[in-house]
DNA sequence: TTAGACCTTCCCATCATGGTAAGGTCAAGC
DNA sequence: GCTTGACCTTACCATGATGGGAAGGTCTAA
């Protein structure tokens, strides 16, 4: 089948499916001779596989090694530690999320909302020291 | 102050601050006879509001929009709005990474992690329909 | 005078994705 | 046979926020 059939059974765009293979992450696929590339049930099997890994969240280095270890039917010991990493990882961006969350749902509770320009959000984006929410800890920057 | 004195006690990188300058979130900023930026107290305030701002992730856009607010003193009324409604994308981001983290470590939880090559998770991305755990739904991608 | 610490602008790279343009191919209908 | 339209190809540009670096000007202290 032509690319634009395995795009949309395997729900990869065919920008994609060509972007994954420049970089490397999918085998140079066949080409048929007027110079299509041509796929097989196994190439759109591979391609679902990458899609549901970008569902959850892998990077493409953890789908690459996800990919060679599905292909050549590793030892799962190896697959579970890739998955708890990311698990790890998710852990940590929930808990900053929801960090930054519950400061700023705290600001927005104290202010009054209403026409008057005073504000405790600005006042604390400002970095001016608060009265009632004081030394509110900002976590600083991670990777967004 | 030179930008260098201005990056290191509004903790905004040089690099940046000419960033925010040429998109236009910051004014031009005066320059001395030598060609060098120049920057006073006010200034570095306002780079400190941008960079805790950032630290509590709102985009440059919102950003924008808070500063406005913030050095013409309107209504604490759009500010909170604004927060709010920031407060809500991150509780939709937050609960979307929550589903992901919980499948993924109840997959996880479900492999035995050995030397054998039967792996739920593996099973799960290829799209094999489980036994134990059916119709997991991977909630669809949104952004990363 | 020279070294080195600044500053300037300009360009490139990231990462995953989308858009678009210029051109080749194919199948169906006239 | 020719046209139309749907498909395919490659190649380039853009995103958003940030870092890196080159090439060159400026300032300060020794």
């Amino acid at each position: 089948m032509n690319i634009g059939q395995a795009a949309t059974t395997s729900g990869v765009t065919a920008k994609m499916i060509r972007y994954y293979e420049s970089i490397g992450l999918l085998p140079d696929s066949k080409r048929s001779a007027n110079g299509y590339r041509e796929y097989g049930e196994q190439d759109v099997h591979r391609l679902r596989f990458v899609r549901r890994s970008r569902d959850f969240g892998f990077s493409m280095e953890q789908i690459a090694k996800l990919l060679g270890l599905w292909e050549h039917k590793r030892p799962s010991h190896d697959v579970k530690e890739i998955a708890l990493a990311h698990v790890a990882e998710l852990d940590e961006k929930i808990q900053h999320l929801a960090e930054l969350r519950n400061t700023l749902k705290h600001l927005a509770d104290c202010c009054h909302g209403d026409h008057r320009p005073e504000c405790p959000i600005l006042e604390s984006l400002s970095g001016k020291p608060q009265a009632s929410t004081r030394a509110q800890a900002i976590p600083s920057t991670m990777s967004r």
